[in-house]
DNA sequence: CGAATTTGACCTGCGC
DNA sequence: GCGCAGGTCAAATTCG
């Protein structure tokens, strides 16, 4: 399974408008310029998400395991993480982008890619120029907003992510991206400069 | 009336 | 096994 990785584009921000057929890649464009890994601290913190820093290929089961990369020019995008995929790859088994299945050595979930970023914004859906259908809301331990969790509505592309607003800075809205979309951009990218107004890059600490 | 959302039930992995 | 936490399902409800 190919995947492609979001931070191996360098293209330049502005110039990567024309990547019509994936806004969230346009979106970590943008963010890929001010990185840090304070801020990945504070984020994983907030959320407590374990992240793997050795970068071993020592992947654990759960769907939140990281693997950060250029960890020195990256980005206030918060993390690049696998997420198992629906269907067992049983051929591959030990091989690289393949998790192994807990409890049967034989058995290996593929990977998908997985990442988060956080913005300053009063409302907590970024219109990212896809159709999302809303499927479930958790509470959240130690959170006192929610987490809301959206399917892409485009036919075969199960595409997901989830939202959820900081309790400990209420301004801070984090998104989670789970998958690479498989079709191009539902809506026109006309909007985007309003994207901007709606985010104020986390910039600050 | 069809589509989208709400929301409690249900499922799974994990730690004890 | 049991309880917790996170993630998903799906019937009921609301929306456009």
């Amino acid at each position: 399974m190919e995947m492609n990785n979001p931070f191996t584009t360098t293209t330049p921000i502005f110039q990567s408008t024309t990547l019509k057929n994936s806004h969230t890649n346009l979106l970590m464009n943008m963010l890929a310029s001010n990185y840090s890994d304070h801020h990945r601290q504070i984020f994983l913190q907030d959320d407590q998400i374990m992240i793997n820093n050795n970068n071993n290929n020592s992947y654990n089961m759960s769907s939140i395991t990281e693997t950060p990369i250029r960890s020195s020019t990256a980005s206030t995008m918060i993390n690049y993480s696998t997420a198992r995929d629906d269907h067992i790859d049983e051929a591959k088994a030990g091989a690289a982008g393949k998790i192994k299945k807990a409890g049967d050595n034989n058995k290996y979930y593929c990977r998908k890619p997985k990442y988060a970023f956080q913005t300053r914004s009063q409302v907590d859906i970024l219109d990212d120029g896809y159709r999302w259908r809303k499927y479930g809301q958790k509470a959240v331990k130690n959170n006192k907003f929610p987490r809301s969790y959206y399917r892409c509505t485009h036919q075969g592309c199960n595409v997901k992510k989830q939202i959820q607003r900081l309790s400990k800075d209420e301004s801070v809205v984090v998104t989670t991206y789970e998958g690479m979309h498989s079709h191009p951009i539902d809506k026109s990218t006309d909007n985007f400069e309003h994207i901007l107004t709606q985010m104020q890059i986390y910039t600050s600490y």
